[in-house]
DNA sequence: TAACCATATTCCTATTTGGCTATATGTCAA
DNA sequence: TTGACATATAGCCAAATAGGAATATGGTTA
């Protein structure tokens, strides 16, 4: 109850975090796309999704070498539930964040390295 | 914008904080009700307050030697405005926070020290 | 199978944060 | 006006947290 309520809202209370949700309502994406959007290393990343994971905000599908993380259709928590909604009108008009979906729609990550699909 | 959003946000993301958002939905109080409810020391509370009035969440009236503190009808901010809305709907049921709720409803200044209205 | 890439985990560091004590300021009543 | 109380601020400490380097694991391809 309220310790699920605090664990949603730490996990969207960090920038890279909600920069992370953002790109996400754009299209799924591996960690290394992430990575190169948000211009930090790997580990970084990935302790930011193992924690919106945990909220119930993300989650991730392997694909090969690559693990796919998206927006959930539907969670057990009526926290993240309900803040997803409020998170897709919020920030959209935030200069960062709009770059961010504009990146997160056109990235490739075949670009970043030397794996291709 | 994004730095709004995480101003409301980290308010909001703190257990002691969140109760007393939710006993001030009840009615206004002053910082040494809260102070005996959360039993906390009196700078811990205050220092909470200001968090919250940074964010827009919650304003103070001084009464006299008191202050009390209560939820702003209307803010500037669009998150703190709809969190508002959300947080009156959460954490009803939470034991810990009804009962919060309920000594909100009967709390006395007068009972808790030597001063009276 | 060997080299390479993607991701997760571990461990360390710097910063932030919540809590308290001590103290300053302001209000009220005797 | 003095003493008691309410609140805020400053300063300090311990715990939590974000970040990165090093490393482990597993998949892919040459």
């Amino acid at each position: 109850m309220l310790k699920n309520y605090l664990k949603v809202m730490k996990a969207l209370a960090d920038g890279n975090r909600v920069k992370i949700i953002k790109m996400l309502q754009v299209r799924e994406l591996c960690v290394c796309e992430l990575r190169a959007a948000l211009n930090l290393a790997q580990p970084s990343v990935s302790k930011h999704l193992r924690i919106l994971e945990e909220a119930g905000l993300v989650e991730g599908r392997k694909d090969g070498p690559w693990v796919n993380y998206r927006l959930p259709d539907a969670t057990d928590s009526i926290y993240a539930g309900q803040l997803q909604v409020m998170v897709r009108q919020w920030l959209n008009d935030d200069e960062e964040i709009a770059h961010l979906m504009r990146q997160a729609a056109t990235i490739d990550r075949c670009d970043i390295s030397g794996r291709c699909p």
